[in-house]
DNA sequence: CATGATTTACCCCAAAAGAGGTACCGTTTC
DNA sequence: GAAACGGTACCTCTTTTGGGGTAAATCATG
């Protein structure tokens, strides 16, 4: 039986310190490699050779999907399973989106980690139970109000952005150099498009669902 | 040379699972048990000597605070090393005042984990290089714009999350059932504590340090 | 080139927010 | 028992928000 070799992607150290450790020769996967780099995952892959990659969503200088981005950018195709914390529809999917061959939540046990491992070296897909429950709500509230999130123009966005710094109208215009008119329309837009009553509920909102970040 | 003998509580299960294979003998460190939940605890402690507690924050059921808060009731008096991925002052702050002997991150290396976990089994105490800078920066500005940040009393962090749920002055007063007077004080004097000038801001803020989830 | 999305800008108007106060009543703490 | 704190409630006032429109210019893309 050919062992699986896998390669780790994660920012947690320890966490990819224990999985390298976790696995025996009995389940058929061993860890061929770790870094908590994206960037560094094409130089691995042209190195040696790797037959999934787990990769965590979370990382602080390449996240997962900017990773994901890279790798197909440069043609590699190798299975990869999400390994993250995440049950937000909004991550799954995005990865579902670029092309992830499965989605495991860190809080799994061992055995469905080997399942799911050995699942997607086979091309197949892979999703924790917790996540198929989610993808189904999701498909399911399809056409409601949870569909149109992610469709915001770019200076949407930047007004987001703005409000969640507590720039009012006014100081919002004179940085981004358009009319306070202007400003409140796009306000306007962005609280009708995400059903929200209050600026303060769409930064949350907002926050919640990665437009913007907390930074 | 004896081994310490550790408690894990983490609710992630397979990072549990590979802390347990990763400690070798001449580490001198073994996971003598595992459970993902806090109330286990107590009964865990009453059937087996364990010399350091290992406890994740974050967890479902019982937290790692309140796990500490359910030891403490209970009279148990085991040194207790927190491990998580928050770098947070308001984590670090808790922890340290319910008496943590020490504050590791997830993203620590294996190393720096048997480090912290042996002076924690010896009463002293551990602080990750990444919280000390934390801790040295809030005690730095300490009377400046951060020192305030925590403490809101609870009905001031009840308003913000009506804040951050889209209620209006009327709705919060309605939910909370106070006149619009007192969530508008109520607002006022949170607004001038954490120094934002707006409630979309304050939203930001408080989902930043901690003050409200996301969910 | 035509259609649609984006960005821009304006109108009116009611409601809410925010900034400045004061004040009373319980606890807790010193 | 006084002081400090938390929660409550009220006042006035200006500024801002948010809801309802309309509409032009620009950009993208089929």
């Amino acid at each position: 039986m050919n062992m699986i070799k896998i390669l780790v992607v994660d920012d947690h150290h320890l966490f990819a310190e224990g999985l390298k450790t976790m696995f025996r020769p009995e389940d058929g996967i061993f860890v061929a490699a770790v870094t908590e780099n994206g960037h560094e995952v094409p130089h691995i892959l042209s190195k040696q050779e790797i037959d999934v990659i787990l990769l965590d969503i979370d990382m602080p200088i390449l996240n997962g999907l900017d990773t994901m981005e890279l790798l197909k950018s440069k043609g590699f195709d190798i299975p990869i399973l999400m390994l993250t914390m995440h049950q937000s529809i909004k991550y799954i999917k995005s990865t579902l989106e670029k092309g992830a061959q499965g989605y495991i939540l860190k809080d799994a046990s061992k055995k469905e980690l080997v399942e799911a491992v050995t699942k997607t070296s086979q091309q197949q897909n892979y999703f924790h139970s917790k996540i198929n429950d989610q993808v189904f709500d999701y498909f399911r509230g399809k056409n409601s109000s949870k569909s149109e999130n992610q469709n915001l123009s770019e200076r949407e966005r930047e007004i987001i952005e703005c409000l969640a710094d507590g720039m009012n109208t006014k100081a919002i215009s004179e940085a981004l150099f358009i009319s306070e008119h202007t400003v409140k329309t796009h306000r306007k837009n962005i609280m009708h498009k995400l059903h929200v009553k209050t600026s303060a509920e769409l930064v949350k909102l907002a926050i919640a669902n990665g437009i913007i970040s907390i930074g």
